[in-house]
DNA sequence: AAACCGGGGTC
DNA sequence: GACCCAGGTTT
């Protein structure tokens, strides 16, 4: 029976997609391409790759840039620690590795927002070294290779993947093939709901496919339902009302470094308008006149939902003082698009510039 | 170990 | 709607 690594590798090398990253060896492009594809699909990450190092093609020209551009670069994908630890990542390179990309596991894996897995494949994807990896993918078809019965998401099963990663590994030749195929086939073949076991290289070697488990592998326990709230935002017009008030979030936690309308979360029993006067006069320290709704935007985050309500305001006393906000001010429209905003925040900017 | 951290594609 | 994606960090 041919070797389970053979099988894998031969399969790649004719079914194999050509991406961006599959294009280059150098240790920086390969980093941006890890980063931006953690919980995030190949589609999705394609277009943000080519524009990032279009706008910072060197780990300098990465470290020197303002976070805010960074940001805005990462607009739209999400989980933006990746990009603030990617910045701050940068600037650890050029001060403790002179600018050159480290070549080591450890120093690798010592940079912030490089874990156990990025570090294996960065390793391996620009140095040639063989280390094991264990993305979603990978955790899924070694999973079913197994056919594991124990939850996942639990250490000791995950530990037991790992394991098998390892091993498959060094029965490999060529690192860089391997992981780069057992990747492909959990994302082509080796799939969610219906992998096509049929079409698997490696079907002859799975426990999955040979129980005919392999639907219910790999075991995850089901999360708990996500709480909603409601969220009253203002667009909070100048005197003159040809500027809008926008602020910056703190530097961590959810959305950190992004911009947004000014707002909070609805108390029990209270009417949206009275949260956005409540929370202006709380965040800003202003008294507000809060006129007609200008849009409803629903959004789901990892762990909670929410539904904002929009309004258009103006200032009736007072001038604006931050208070969790690192920065904030009026500005016109026109200037809104440099800055970074999330997704909900973005749908009311769309609906100002088009709808006014 | 569990919570936190976005957004989009898919069924 | 539910599930999942080239996961890591914090508590």
């Amino acid at each position: 029976m041919t070797s389970f690594s053979d099988a894998l590798c031969a399969w790649y090398r004719v079914a194999g997609r050509d991406l961006p990253w599959r294009r280059t060896r150098e240790p920086y492009a390969l980093w941006v391409s890890e980063i931006m594809l953690q919980q995030t699909q190949v589609e999705a990450v394609i277009p943000y790759y080519a524009r990032f190092l279009e706008r910072f093609p060197t780990v300098a020209a990465l470290a020197a840039a303002d976070q805010g551009e960074v940001l805005k670069l990462w607009e739209g994908l999400g989980y933006y620690a990746r990009a603030r630890n990617l910045h701050r990542a940068a600037q650890q390179v050029m001060a403790e590795h002179g600018g050159r990309f480290p070549s080591t596991f450890d120093a690798v894996f010592a940079l912030p927002g490089i874990g156990r897995s990025t570090a294996g494949a960065l390793l391996t994807f620009a140095f040639d070294q063989p280390h094991p990896l264990l993305d979603g993918n990978v955790k899924r078809v070694l999973s079913r290779l197994e056919d594991l019965d124990a939850p996942v998401a639990r250490a000791s099963a995950e530990e037991r993947l790992w394991a098998r990663s390892t091993e498959l590994l060094a029965g490999a030749t060529d690192a860089w093939t391997f992981n780069q195929a057992l990747m492909e086939l959990g994302a082509r073949v080796c799939t969610p709901r219906a992998p096509d076991c049929p079409a698997c290289p490696v079907a002859t070697h799975c426990r999955a496919f040979a129980a005919g488990t392999q639907a219910m592998r790999p075991v995850k326990v089901k999360k708990a339902p996500v709480p909603h709230k409601d969220i009253g935002v203002a667009v909070l017009w100048n005197a003159a009302r040809d500027q809008v008030f926008v602020q910056r979030r703190p530097p961590d936690g959810l959305l950190g470094g992004l911009w947004e309308f000014p707002g909070g979360k609805r108390e029990p029993g209270e009417v949206m308008e009275d949260t956005v006067r409540r929370e202006l006069h709380e965040e800003l320290g202003l008294d507000i006149a809060v006129g007609a709704p200008v849009v409803r935007v629903k959004h789901t985050y990892s762990h909670f939902k929410v539904t904002l309500h929009v309004f258009h305001c103006h200032v009736l006393r007072g001038e604006p003082t931050l208070r969790a906000a690192t920065e904030g001010g009026f500005r016109p429209l026109s200037e809104l698009r440099k800055l970074a905003f999330p997704k909900a925040n973005l749908r009311i900017l769309d609906v100002l510039l088009s709808g006014s």
